[in-house]
DNA sequence: CGGCGGAATGGGAGCGCTCCCAGAGCATTA
DNA sequence: TAATGCTCTGGGAGCGCTCCCATTCCGCCG
């Protein structure tokens, strides 16, 4: 293994030059930064981390708790993971993969041990039996997510509750006055799940508020349970004309059963939806959606922990405003 | 930060002697051991992962390369990458993801720098441009997936020619004399990935032993074109009563489409495919199947790894034979 | 000409651990 | 009694880096 001390020695300086050549945490003369460049790369120097990291006191890695669990949305998560992860490159930054399932001591492991600088959490359910925990973790802590208790820790979201709110209202001002929101299997709202509810709780203030009937309907994915779930929404007397759809999971067979019934999208029924934007458009109607900015709100959160990483930070929430993307899903009534 | 020299100092011993209370690697008398614990946990102590990295050259890391592209399946990919989590959990090791994205010097930087002590790839091409760069990893590599240059490096896989071979063996067992095989995006075979193109030259070996008519379909996710798909197996003349699909993504979507035109499953059509046993189970008709044993694939790529890091090890090739689990979508002619 | 400020570099302690090299104490054997 | 073999423990060098504390060498001012 070729050390700091060969490289300076090669190069014709002293180690601590070779460190701030590389640190950029001190100036060097030109001249001195060339040589000393030339020599890393002829004698393939590569820094050892863990000697980095001891005596630095920093890994440059961070900790990413990730949900495996059911009823979440396996391409959706994936896209946060990716973006923390480019995110976190662009900082010089590595991540670790914690599982949720290996238990909640997970962060605080890496973490005393100095594994990683900070940990972000994804996933985090309304009430989360984590939070606690979490407050003890000495290092910065973000939450993908926001939990009901977001004093004590730093979280990033989309806010919910003003989508939950804005797809309701989107129904509202078309003129549909019977609506319906198709959400997360039941599970998902049995744990609390945050957003769900937040969500939730949005679509139906503004349906009170505008003076709508409205339903909701926790649905299961596969084509049973859509059938059955599409059953209750239009049974004969409801009158159902607008859907909310908050299952990226179901949003196919939906669409499809939709079809079987000859029932035409927005002709017959006006459907909105929150996913993906590329979900929303390759699907077999293109759907009006309010979009996950999985990339943004994962940058958002690396940036968060850089910030506190630099510098002590006080807890901040920040909650990504719903952007709506008309895509002809949804007609006047 | 509590340091090993506390422990000692506190439990009135060595720093060595924590050091091997620690590790195991020598003796200690009961007694010592019991004063030895009983500090850790009074003072809060947590052995410091970088110096512990320096001292011993080992980062207790692994790196994981995971494709994060278009066409493979995410629920897949993350069965996969769970089963590795846990898997290196179970020997006191942590996962640190890399994407393939960054570049293909992924792994050779974090192992060079001795974050990792080493590699395990997912999703492998047949003749992935990554190969020769990772044979020049100086650390264990184990490739998830099967290249057509496999003498060099070790990798475990299903036996996807087996499985084609089994499944085009399945219908003809069965009587069928004309059958289709709905397969991945175009993309994917272009790309030459190695076990879509496995599973169809298996196919196609087997179609032809048995003397059937056999056509190949790739598939893009999406209504539309696995009703153009269907159009094309189905036509008229072509007589096709056995299907062989290859493609998670749109499972759901083509069995829904088969419903809406009629077509019993396996009364008028005989379905088999290749996923993992959960979504086969889970589908609008459960499918006779070929599982994509994630868990244990996973597992044993992280075997393998120890065994390499335990000792020198010459490549090896394993591949896991194929299990049909018969859920009687598949009918006699 | 001495003194001073600024720019560039060197020296090396110390980060917290592992593991080699002993040494102490005791029982067993010659 | 001395030698030998065990079992258990201690001491501390050294892993490769960072960063504090100098030192050197200028040009410039008074």
């Amino acid at each position: 293994m070729i050390t700091i001390k060969e490289v300076a020695r090669h190069a014709g300086v002293s180690m601590s030059t070779v460190s701030y050549v590389l640190s950029g945490k001190r100036t060097i003369s030109e001249e001195t930064k060339r040589r000393v460049e030339q020599s890393i790369v002829a004698l393939g120097y590569h820094p050892n981390a863990g000697a980095r990291a001891l005596a630095s006191n920093r890994s440059q890695v961070l900790g990413l708790v990730v949900p495996l669990r059911s009823g979440v949305n396996m391409p959706v998560i994936m896209q946060f993971v990716a973006s923390i992860v480019a995110s976190a490159r662009d900082h010089d930054y590595d991540v670790l993969l914690l599982t949720k399932e290996a238990g909640p001591g997970e962060a605080h492991r890496v973490t005393a041990r100095s594994m990683t600088d900070a940990v972000i959490v994804m996933d985090v359910e309304s009430d989360d039996p984590r939070i606690p925990e979490l407050r003890t973790v000495d290092a910065p802590v973000v939450l993908l997510g926001m939990p009901d208790d977001h004093e004590v820790l730093s979280c990033v979201d989309l806010d919910f509750a003003t989508a939950g709110r804005q797809m309701a209202g989107h129904l509202a001002d078309l003129g549909h006055s019977s609506i319906a929101l198709i959400g997360s299997p039941p599970a998902v709202y049995e744990r609390g799940t945050s957003y769900a509810a937040r969500l939730l709780a949005g679509f139906r203030g503004e349906a009170g508020k505008r003076n709508l009937q409205a339903s909701v309907h926790p649905c299961e994915p596969g084509y049973d349970s859509v059938a059955a779930c599409l059953d209750e929404v239009l049974a004969p007397g409801r009158d159902t004309t607008g859907l909310v759809v908050h299952n990226e999971a179901i949003l196919g067979t939906l669409l499809l059963e939709l079809r079987r019934r000859s029932l035409d999208v927005p002709g017959d029924l006006s459907v909105i939806t929150l996913c993906p934007d590329d979900v929303a458009e390759n699907l077999p109607v293109p759907l009006t959606s309010i979009a996950v900015p999985a990339q943004e709100l994962g940058a958002i959160a690396v940036e968060m922990v850089m910030a506190r990483l630099a510098q002590e930070h006080a807890p901040e929430v920040r909650l990504l405003q719903p952007q709506l993307t008309d895509r002809g899903s949804t007609a006047a009534r």
